[in-house]
DNA sequence: TTGAAAGCGCTAACAG
DNA sequence: CTGTTAGCGCTTTCAA
C-alpha cells in the first residue's frame, strides 16, 4: 500500500537515487555500467516500482500529457459526442498518443469557460483544440509556451499549428457532382457559419460550384443551424415549409444528414427520389443510413494521428515554425443521390 | 512566459506562500483575515496566477484526476469508439467530473497491457473501468489504494464499487415481448459471452423467458461475436446460411443490430416483416435506424454520472464499504418488431 | 492570524 | 561511471 519511491529502489540496489533515475530514463548524457543497470532494474521489478509522473513533471517540466479540448456543440448540451466525428477523432488521437507514451487529458469546454487553466494546471506538453473558438480565448493559450494544434480551424497564426482538410474543395466536389447529375436547385445545409470555421469555407465551395455552372445561389436554399441530428430534423421541416424548392442538397455533416433523412421520411418524402443528398465526413453512420450516404470522405483517423504528430514533432524540435497540414478529400458514391428528372 | 508561482503571489501580496495556499484552498483549520484574503486574491488575479496541480498533487496526495479505462473492443482495432455507447458514456463521465472540478485521464487498453501503471503513474484519485477484464488484472489495481468503479462488470469484490443495469431482467423483458407478439423461434445475438460479463446475464434472461413460455433454446439460434457493426453483418449471413429459422431476434447491442439490418437488407430480407428485432442500449443510433429500433433503453448518461459520484463519495468518506448501483431498464417500442404470422 | 521550514518524488547540473 | 546537492511548486505541521 505504501508507495515505493525512487529512494527505496536506490537503497535496494545499493546506489543513489540519481543513478536509478539515469537508468530509468536512459539519460543520454550519463553512462551507466551494465552491472549497475542490471541491479537497478532488478530492484525496480522486485519492489514493483512505478515512477510518479507528477513528480517527474515537476522537476523536468515535461508531463507526457496532451490536452485535448473538444467543443460542446451546443451551450445547453452536456454531451460532447452528439456527433460521432468527435468520437472517431478522439479514438485516433488517444491511440496515437498512447503509442508514443503520452496520455490524454480531455475536457469538454463551454464557450465561456477559460480552458487555459485546464492545461496550465497540469503542465501539458501540448494542446489539441478541435473546432473553432473565439480568437481571444486562443490568444490566452499562447502564453502556455507549448505547441498548440488547431483541428479544423482557419485561424491563421504563426503560434498555432493547424490540421484540416480541403473544405472548400470538398464542397465544390460535392456540389459539382449534384450539378452533373442534373440538379439545378441545390440546398446548402450546415451547422453555424462562423468566421474561421469550416462551414464558411464549405459555403464558399458550394457557391463557387453553383456560379461555375451559371446557377444562382438562392438565399432561401441556405439552411444553417447546429451540427446535430435534431437540427437535421428541423431542416427537413424548414425545407418542406419553404416549399420543397430544391431537388438536391449538400449537407456539411453526416449527422445532420441522418436527421434530415429521418425528418423527410416522417413526412413521406423519399430520398433520393425527391431529394438527393451529398453529405460530408463519412463517419460510420454514413454506411448505416438508409439509404446509405453519398458523402465526402475525410480520413478522420489520419487527422487525429497527424494532430498528435504535430505536437510531438514541435515539442522535439523546439522550433517555432508554424506547420500546416491539409488532408485530401474524396467523394464516395452510395445511394443518397439520383439523377434529376423533370416531374412537372 | 515565465510561470508565476505561489511565491510570486506571496511577494506581491506581501504575505507568505503558506498564507496564499490557505486562502486559495479555504483551508478549514486556518483562519485568515478578510483583509489579507482580499490582498491575496487581488495579487492572484493581477498576476494571472494558476496553481500547478502537479505540485499540489505531489504534496497533498490528491490529484483531482479520475482515470477512465475504455476497452478496445477488438485486439486488432485501434479505435475504442466502434460502439457509440462508449462515446455517450464518456461524455457523461467527463461532464460530471468537470462539474466537480475533476479532470479525466483516459486510456484505451489492450487486453494484455498493464493499465495499473497508467493510473499509478499519475496518482489518480479514482478509476472508472468500463467493461469486463480478466480478474488478475483487476486485482493489481487494488494496490492503488483509490476507489475503483467497475461499469458493466459482474466481478464481485468488496474492493470494487460497481455500477450496472438489470441485464438479465432486460433480456427477459425483450424476449418476453417477442414471445407476446407471437414469435416462437427467437435468435439470441450478442458480443462475446464471458464470465462476469453482461452478455452472459442477458443470455440467461433470454433462456429464462424462453423456458417460462415453454419454448426450447436452440443452440443454432444463439449467435455470438463481437460488439460492432461488422459482426452484425456477419450474423445476418450466418442467419441466412443456417436456414433463416427464426422469425425474431434479441440482439444485445444497437450497434450490432445496425449491422444485422444492413446485412439483411443487402440480401433483401425485410425487417421486421421477415425478422423482428428487439435490441439493447438505445443509443442515438436506435432512432436513426431504418426501421427505428425497438430496444431496451438504458440511461447511459445516468450511468456515467453515478460512476463519477461513486468515486467522489468514496474518496470523501474514506470508508471502504463496497457500493453497488443498479439502474433500471425499460422497453422502448419502435418499428423493428411486428407480430408473427404464419407464412407457411 | 500568519510565517518558517520540511518534504512530496523526481531530475539535472556539478563534482568527484 | 556514480553520488551530492539543489530545486520544481505546493501543502502542512508547528511555532510564533
Amino acid at each position: 500500500m505504501k508507495r515505493v519511491s525512487i529512494k527505496d529502489v536506490a537503497k535496494e540496489a545499493g546506489v543513489s537515487a540519481s543513478t536509478v533515475s539515469y537508468v530509468l530514463n536512459n539519460t543520454p548524457t550519463e553512462t551507466i555500467s551494465q552491472e549497475t543497470k542490471k541491479r537497478v532494474l532488478e530492484a525496480v521489478s522486485k519492489l514493483g516500482y512505478v515512477p510518479n509522473l507528477n513528480a517527474r513533471s515537476l522537476s523536468s517540466r515535461r508531463s507526457n500529457l496532451i490536452g485535448v479540448l473538444i467543443p460542446q456543440t451546443e451551450p445547453g448540451k452536456e454531451l460532447m459526442f452528439s456527433n460521432p466525428f468527435y468520437g472517431e477523432l478522439l479514438s485516433s488521437i488517444e491511440y496515437t498518443a498512447r503509442q508514443h507514451g503520452y496520455h490524454l487529458l480531455i475536457s469538454g469546454t463551454k464557450e465561456d469557460q477559460d480552458y487555459l487553466s485546464i492545461a496550465q494546471n497540469r503542465g501539458v506538453d501540448g494542446v489539441i483544440i478541435v473546432g473553432t473558438y473565439p480568437g481571444e480565448n486562443l490568444n490566452a493559450l499562447k502564453t502556455l509556451g507549448v505547441p498548440i494544434v488547431l483541428v479544423d480551424s482557419y485561424v491563421k497564426d504563426d503560434d498555432f499549428h493547424t490540421i484540416g482538410i480541403e473544405d472548400k474543395e470538398g464542397a465544390r466536389i460535392a456540389t459539382r457532382y449534384l450539378i452533373a447529375r442534373g440538379h439545378r436547385h441545390i440546398a446548402f445545409i450546415s451547422g453555424s457559419i462562423r468566421e474561421n470555421g469550416v462551414n464558411i469555407k464549405r459555403y464558399q465551395g458550394y457557391c463557387d460550384a453553383m456560379q461555375e455552372a451559371g446557377l444562382p445561389v438562392d438565399e432561401e436554399a441556405v439552411y444553417s443551424g447546429t451540427v446535430d441530428y435534431e437540427y437535421g430534423i428541423t431542416a427537413a421541416d424548414q425545407y418542406l415549409s419553404r416549399g420543397k424548392k430544391q431537388s438536391a442538397a449538400f449537407v456539411t455533416a453526416d449527422v445532420i444528414t441522418m436527421g434530415l433523412i429521418k425528418g423527410l421520411q416522417q413526412k413521406h418524402v423519399r430520398v433520393p427520389e425527391e431529394l438527393s443528398i451529398v453529405s460530408f465526413d463519412d463517419v460510420y453512420l454514413a454506411q448505416m443510413a438508409y439509404p446509405t450516404l453519398t458523402t465526402i470522405h475525410q480520413d478522420i483517423g489520419e487527422k487525429g494521428k497527424q494532430a498528435v504528430h504535430l505536437i510531438l514533432d514541435a515539442a522535439r524540435s523546439k522550433e517555432h515554425h508554424h506547420t500546416e497540414c491539409i488532408l485530401p478529400l474524396r467523394l464516395v458514391e452510395r445511394d443518397s443521390v439520383c439523377d434529376w428528372r423533370d416531374d412537372s
